[in-house]
DNA sequence: GTCTATACCTAGATAGAC
DNA sequence: GTCTATCTAGGTATAGAC
């Protein structure tokens, strides 16, 4: 599952990957064809073969992207440990924060929210990421790592949210800490439902 | 302080309401001088005049919609009653949640963060709120509100990411509830160190 | 499949008339 | 102060040759 394999020729390949950079560093609306094409080696015929134009080619690199985070946020999150390492493990690994997300970032953009087939993968990617949160979360709580009272769904969307929201203040700040600053925040309070479950002898 | 007045004509302070408009549904790269000027009501001369260009039009509109901002932000938190209380009514006021932060969106932009001077407004936005929620919740701290133990900094900091990161959720679900979802997660957290403070007898 | 030529529109700004 | 030309570059796409 979350398979980022591609079907197609090798420029084809190329053409999306060149795509999900692009989107990256400058979202969609600053994402124009020629500069996909000068990034992956391919002319104006070539692109206009593969693909029906920059949405289309846009809505195969969004949807390539979400995939990929979601493969990267499971190997996180289905690693060994309590559920808390794990959580933590995943609030921070290591990531290129000022960067931003692949797939959050695009959240911005109005032409991509205003495309429901651009918008479907972060829709999806942010409710599976919550969902697989929420499992982590409830695993530790039957085990007795949280207190019972553990809101794990309203938890997992506000870890969910700290990393996208840490990447704005990060990326505003011009450096990484309020990122770091607050994903520490957020894990000394969900430390303190552990403290309860298990207070100190 | 925080003034929101705008010294020029009147000609002049359409234009930066215009920007700020522009700038807030369709990002810096997203918004041209036309547009700007369009919704203004000016020509081109008009824009040329009053200011150097599109960078410096967006200069002065991102000061003006990052001093709006805090300005509604500490209208909420010198609010009478509790700092629970006061951070709850951060968290879930009235928000036009879709269409996102005024300021924080500007981070996605790569040529925001590139430039200085307009990326140098979200810094000071973002270190003014996460100070100005830190002191909130040091009162409630000093009050006996919350254990002695909250790391009012990091609780600061993950609040106003939660805020952010709500945001890019709910843009990409396509409809508010997962930043409510994720808001009412984080005051649950916060709510588990209440309870450690006044346990029930 | 890939190339080049072509087309039309917009971005962003300057010059000079009024 | 505001207007109307005018300019160069790039965005986005189609047509048709190879």
């Amino acid at each position: 599952m979350y398979s980022t394999c591609m079907s197609g020729t090798d420029t084809a390949r190329r053409l999306v990957e060149a795509t999900q950079e692009l989107l990256w560093e400058r979202g969609y609306v600053g994402t124009s064809p020629r500069a996909i094409q000068q990034r992956a080696g391919a002319g104006q015929g070539s692109m206009y073969h593969h693909f029906g134009g920059k949405p289309d080619l846009a809505r195969a690199a969004v949807r390539r992207s979400a995939a990929q985070v979601r493969e990267a946020a499971d190997a996180v999150l289905a690693r060994e440990g309590s559920a808390r390492e794990r959580v933590r493990a995943y609030l921070e690994r290591e990531r290129e924060v000022l960067r931003g997300c692949r797939v959050g970032g695009l959240a911005q953009d109005p032409d991509v929210v205003a495309d429901p087939e651009l918008r479907a993968p972060l829709a999806e990617t942010f409710t599976w990421l919550r969902g697989r949160l929420a499992d982590v979360l409830e695993e530790g709580r039957a085990g007795g790592e949280f207190g019972p009272g553990l809101d794990t769904a309203g938890t997992a969307a506000a870890i969910v949210a700290v990393v996208q929201g840490g990447y704005v203040l990060a990326r505003s700040a011009g450096e990484p800490g309020p990122f770091h600053e607050a994903a520490d925040g957020l894990l000394a309070l969900l430390d303190a439902h552990a403290a309860r479950a298990t207070p100190a002898s």
